[in-house]
DNA sequence: TATTTTTGATTGATCCATCAATCAATAAAA
DNA sequence: TTTTATTGATTGATGGATCAATCAAAAATA
C-alpha cells in the first residue's frame, strides 16, 4: 500500500480530521489518536508529519482562517459597488460551513485556546483585523472616516456575538436572520450618516 | 486550626480559586491542585467538599452568572423608566469586574465548555435568557413586540461580540466605547421604529 | 471539672487511566 | 539497496480520584 507522495495527502487529511473532531467535541484536548482515527491512519504518522499537536493544531487554524479568506474574495469579486460588498462581507460570515455547528464550536476552540497560545492568538488577530480593514475600507466610501471605523467596530461585534450565540444553539438564529440583523445594523448607521450630512 | 464550620468558607474560596485560575489560564484544564494551591488547601480537600472536579466548575459558573444576575438587579433599581432601564442592563455587562481580561476568559472557557457539559450549556442558556427578556420587556414599551424581539436579539449579539472581541486583545475596545456602541445601536433602532410609527 | 467519645477538617500517599511522544521494525516503491 | 510510508509497542509524565490516617474541636459522660 505505501505509496510515495503520500505526505501533502496525509498532511491535508490529518489537518482535516483535526477540524472534523475538535468542532465535534467542542474542546482542544482531543488526543493525536482521535484525530488519527478519524484521518483512518496511526497516531505516530501524525507526529511524524507535523511534529508535535500543537502544531498539528496550529496548521488547522491556518486552514480555517484560509478557507474564510478565499470565500471572502470570491464573493468580493461578485459585488459591484461598496454597499454591495460590505453585504458580501457579512454574507460570507455565515455562509453553511462556517455557520455549521462544527466549525464554530471549532473557532470557539481556538478562540480559548489563544488565551495560550501566542501562535493561535496572532492568527486570530489576523483574521479580527482582516475583517475589521475589509468593512472600513468600503463604509469610508460611504461616510467618513470617524463613522467608518464605529460601524466597522459594531459589526465586527455583531458578527461575532451572533456566531457566539449560535454556538449555544439557545437562540434561533438562522444564517438568513443573522445575515439580515447583521446588514439592518450597516444600513442603519450609513442612513444616520446621510440625515447628519443633510442637516449640515 | 481545624475548626468546625469550615465548609461554606472552603467551598467559597475553592469557587474563587477557581474563577481565578480559570481566568488566569484560559482554560478549564486546569489541575484540582492549581486550584487547591490557589484557595490554600489540599487537592483531597476540594474533592471531599464538591465530590468531583465537574462539580467544582459548576459551582463556579454558577457563581460567574449569580454575580452578573446580582449586578444587574441593583442597577435596574436605580432606574426609572424603560430606555434608562436599557441602558443599566448595557452598562452592567461591561462594568469593572465583568470585563476584567480574567474575567472574560472565563466566560470564554465556559462557553466552550459548553458543547460537552450539559449543565454548563443549561446556565449559560439561562443567562441568554434573562439578558433577552430583559431587554424585551423594557423594548416593548417603546415599540412593537416584533421590533422588540429583533432589537434585543441585535443587542444581545453586539454585548457577547464586544466580549470575545476584548478577549482577544487585538482592538481597543474600552468599556466605555463597548457602551457607547451598543448604546447607539438601542437608539438608533429605536428611532427607527419612532420614524415608522410617524409615518403611519 | 476532668475524661472519654464522636465528628468534622484535612492531608500524604497511592492507584489507575490517559496521552503525547519516541522508537524499532516492516513493507512497498525506486 | 536505499528511501519513503507506516505502524505497534513502549515510555514517561500527568492528573483525577480514593483512602487510610491525623488532628483538633465539641459533646457527652463521669
Amino acid at each position: 500500500m505505501p505509496k510515495v507522495g503520500m505526505e501533502p495527502v496525509r498532511r491535508k487529511a490529518l489537518v482535516d480530521a483535526a477540524l472534523h473532531v475538535i468542532g465535534d467535541q467542542g474542546t482542544l484536548s482531543v488526543t493525536m489518536s482521535d484525530i488519527a482515527r478519524q484521518a483512518g491512519v496511526s497516531a505516530a504518522l501524525a507526529h511524524h508529519y507535523f511534529g508535535s499537536k500543537e502544531q498539528l493544531l496550529v496548521e488547522t487554524v491556518r486552514s480555517l482562517l484560509k478557507q474564510l479568506r478565499d470565500d471572502t474574495v470570491t464573493e468580493l469579486r461578485a459585488a459591484a459597488t461598496p454597499r454591495d460588498r460590505l453585504s458580501a462581507i457579512v454574507r460570507v460570515s455565515f455562509q453553511a460551513d462556517q455557520f455549521a455547528p462544527e466549525t464554530i464550536a471549532a473557532w470557539l476552540a481556538f478562540y480559548s485556546e489563544a488565551q495560550r497560545s501566542e501562535e493561535t492568538r496572532r492568527f486570530l488577530v489576523i483574521y479580527a483585523r482582516r475583517l475589521h480593514s475589509n468593512l472600513v475600507a468600503n463604509l469610508k466610501q460611504l461616510c467618513v472616516a470617524d463613522d467608518a471605523q464605529r460601524i466597522a467596530e459594531g459589526t465586527a461585534a455583531m458578527i461575532d456575538g451572533l456566531y457566539i450565540r449560535r454556538a449555544l444553539g439557545s437562540s434561533p438564529v438562522t444564517a438568513e436572520a443573522s445575515i439580515a440583523l447583521t446588514d439592518d445594523y450597516i444600513t442603519l448607521n450609513l442612513n444616520a450618516c446621510q440625515t447628519q450630512k443633510d442637516a449640515a
